[in-house]
DNA sequence: TTTAAATTGTTTGTATACATATAATTGAAT
DNA sequence: ATTCAATTATATGTATACAAACAATTTAAA
């Protein structure tokens, strides 16, 4: 009666295993470490690196569009920049319409990693993929953005 | 010569976009989303909830193996039971034959809210998938099963 | 058996992630 | 122009997530 692929056990019971949430998590797990190790000597966490992405994109951004870019809480987010200021990869200055605002920008280092980053990102996104074919990481893309 | 499709933008620029990491984490916020407001009852989180399926499955089982079960680090896990043990909902009984382990066993309470909180899981494995069809719900999960 | 290696659980420190609350400021509505 | 609403950034508290270091115990190896 009960199929070999359902989800949820012949009495009902759940299964962690086969759930989606719990697949995709290992699966971003996975993703962490493949970009832990690649990024170890430019030393970038996914999100730091995201917002660096995102400020080199923009030139100049305030703190809670940063945020929205990257898809990040304002309270996530400023403690991304906080330490990426600390390290002096990012700088704000005073936006002159807009009192509330800091405007972030790279500095000279920011800049200078980031290039090197840059590179070692796409290695990752493809290191990440390698289990797939060409036209599973496609739908695979697809799939996800349908669920965002 | 660069093709629509092109991950890194025409100047072998970096779209964070669609990269599969940022996307994965996207995806990930919104299960995350649907599994709070769905839980928001029984008021247990994707890793608690996790613990305690698995817990039921073992009957009695050692924080470690707990873990390695639910893809938890043992320093993540032991915040996770602690919270759980707080609430009543999980109780350890020491292992006779290896004095390091804790037996973690479902009390009363934590079967009781565990029958209340199933469905609601898999309502919410439903919800989450609910944007794709049946074909790409196979194929997604094939997928990540092979991204682990 | 005694030493070494592995396992179990704890602790500390760093980094998201988000809810909630708050102060400062800006924009909109009257 | 004044009041009200919205926006920006900050702060606090809870919950993963994982590296690294550690004590207690068990297992394997010599």
């Amino acid at each position: 009666m009960s199929k070999k692929s359902n989800k949820t056990g012949k009495d009902g019971d759940y299964m962690l295993e086969q759930q989606i949430g719990h697949l995709m998590r290992k699966a971003n797990q996975r993703h962490t470490v493949i970009f832990a190790a690649a990024m170890k000597e430019v030393d970038l966490t996914p999100m730091q690196f995201a917002v660096m992405a995102k400020i080199k994109d923009e030139e100049e951004v305030s703190q809670n569009l940063l945020g929205r870019l990257a898809s990040m809480d304002p309270a996530t987010v400023q403690g991304v920049v906080k330490r990426l200021a600390e390290r002096d990869l990012i700088a704000a200055k005073p936006d002159v319409n807009d009192r509330r605002r800091h405007l972030w920008t790279l500095s000279k280092d920011g800049e200078k990693l980031l290039k090197k980053a840059l590179p070692v990102a796409k290695q990752i996104t493809e290191s990440t993929l390698e289990p797939l074919s060409q036209s599973e990481r496609q739908a695979f893309a697809r799939t996800l953005k349908k669920l965002t």
